[in-house]
RNA sequence: GGAGAGUUGGCCGAGUGGUCGAAGGCGCACGCUUGGAAAGCGUGUAAACCUCUAAAGGGUUUCAAGGGUUCGAAUCCCUUACUCUCCGCCA
């Protein structure tokens, strides 16, 4: 979330924010609320801070007047200090109630865009940060999409996952799994010569967790959630991954962390059907490397290009198409303050899939976690944190397979060649 | 799942009702010492919020978390979480 000294300091800037990702009318009286609720935090404070310290100093001159027997003077301070402590607690109440109020509102307001970020309603509006150089490709009559190429293939099937779990659940089989397992090492490899150390983190995170890195409150709608034992399945392994410092005061010379992660993903995707979401274009599961960073606010955002280069070289590595979107204010995620989008090809669809986002979010989610690092001036300041994916493996599967569509069989990118083993899927 | 023991600062660890934000040690920082280093000596060393400020200073809160008893709680009581040991179960 913002930090409200931020809003109260640059308020037409964040406002100017807000506009660009058209929040919507109320947001300039959001603003001014929750600066007025602050406001009279600080006032409540003060009072309280003055009651307790009052009784703080009766209460110290009351234990020496017992010891010297005076117990009659102690006795009357006894009932000021009772006084006092009502007023104490109403006083606390209040406060209770203005940070309730001002996080309920700090929740609503969504990361302040950075200037890269382009005006725009919606996805239509993204612009254009790097297009594919070279002519998209076109496959021959009768290239067939990728659910259709699986049962030819039987590399995976929707169906018996529906028998298992449910639909949007894909079982991977034959050389179909061996090519998840294949991309999922080629990922790790290059991530971890990439200077990303390598993480193992739980699936299920608490509320905390969620919390730290923006998932919850708002979007618990699309997390599975374990009610018996309060947990929540990952979407992403940035959850894990990022809240391994939370609460932590780093050293400026431990920077830029440099973290990745292999995981499932699990997404709830309520209310997604339609041509769009066949196959494996939208999926309850899916697995993903995730890339993570903790930085410097200075050098922030040199590590996002850094980190859009590392995407880049995996899908040249993979000879795939693609090209990065820069997503405009409409089409930002709440958290972000900048995100590029990467789309690959998929010739047989003949349309973009996303594959992978890479953000930054400034100190969105550093303030939530309390993630910081002690500066120069020996004060602690937030960090800044960024992820991305590098890679997620459904629709990279899915482009894969349709866009190598051989009359030999489906040919394996010679990267991937000695993680699977084989050349063709035949 | 059952029984018991525990959770104190960056780390170890003392502390059973007031003088405790907390002894002592380690670590770290700075200084002295040294040709340089080590050792030694000295000084300093939590976070958040409020207030004030050029800086300093002052106040409040925090001894796992939440609640209670009390004029006063690290210390007593309750609840929860976690850790460890033993038993059970188990890849």
């Amino acid at each position: 979330m913002l930090q409200i000294n931020f809003i109260r300091d640059h308020k037409d800037l964040v406002l100017a924010g807000l506009n660009k990702r058209n929040f919507g009318p109320e947001a300039e009286s959001l603003l001014t609320q929750v600066i007025e609720l602050d406001d009279n935090r600080k006032l409540t404070q003060k009072s309280l801070d003055d009651l307790l310290a009052e009784s703080n100093s009766l209460s110290k001159q009351i234990g020496i007047l017992y010891k010297s027997g005076k117990q009659e003077e102690a006795n009357l301070m006894k009932s000021t200090v009772a006084k006092n402590k009502e007023v104490a607690n109403n006083l606390q109440e209040k406060m209770a109630g203005y940070r309730n109020s001002i996080e309920e509102i700090l929740f609503k307001i969504p990361n302040h865009p950075k200037d890269a970020v382009p005006e725009g309603k919606g996805e239509e509006d993204n612009v254009v940060h790097r297009e594919w150089p070279n002519p998209l490709p076109v496959l021959g009559e009768g290239a067939k999409p990728h659910w259709e190429l699986a049962k030819d293939y039987d590399i995976f099937s929707l169906e018996i996952g529906t028998k298992l779990a449910g639909a949007g659940f894909p079982v991977f089989r034959k050389k179909g799994a061996r090519l998840q397992r294949a991309l999922i090492n080629f990922f790790l490899d290059e991530a971890e010569k990439a200077g990303y150390e390598e993480t193992v983190v739980p699936l299920l995170v608490n509320e905390a967790t969620g919390r730290g890195t923006g998932n919850l409150p708002d979007k618990e709608g699309q997390m599975y959630f374990v009610e018996k034992d309060d947990l929540y399945l990952i979407p992403t392994a940035e959850v894990p991954i990022t809240n391994i410092y939370r609460d932590d005061i780093l050293d400026m010379k431990d920077f830029p962390i440099k973290m990745c992660g292999y995981t499932p993903c699990f997404r709830r995707e309520a209310g997604s059907y339609g041509a769009h979401v066949r196959g494996l274009n939208r999926v309850h599961q899916f697995d993903k490397i995730e890339i993570v960073q903790i930085s410097h606010p200075d050098k922030s955002h040199e590590l996002h290009q850094e980190m859009l280069a590392h995407v880049s070289s995996l899908l040249d590595k993979l000879e795939l198409p693609y090209r990065i979107l820069t997503l405009c204010g409409g089409d930002l995620t709440f958290a972000s303050a900048l995100t590029y989008d990467f789309e690959v090809y998929s010739a047989a669809q003949k349309r973009w899939l996303e594959v992978s986002s890479v953000s930054n979010f400034e100190t969105y989610q550093s303030n939530r976690m309390k993630l910081r690092f002690r500066g120069e001036d020996k004060k602690t300041h937030l960090a800044h944190t960024l992820n991305g994916s590098a890679l997620a493996l459904a629709r990279i599967i899915a482009c894969l397979i349709e866009n190598n569509q051989t009359p030999q069989g489906i040919k394996i990118p010679a990267v991937l060649v000695p993680y699977t083993g084989f050349e063709y899927i035949d």
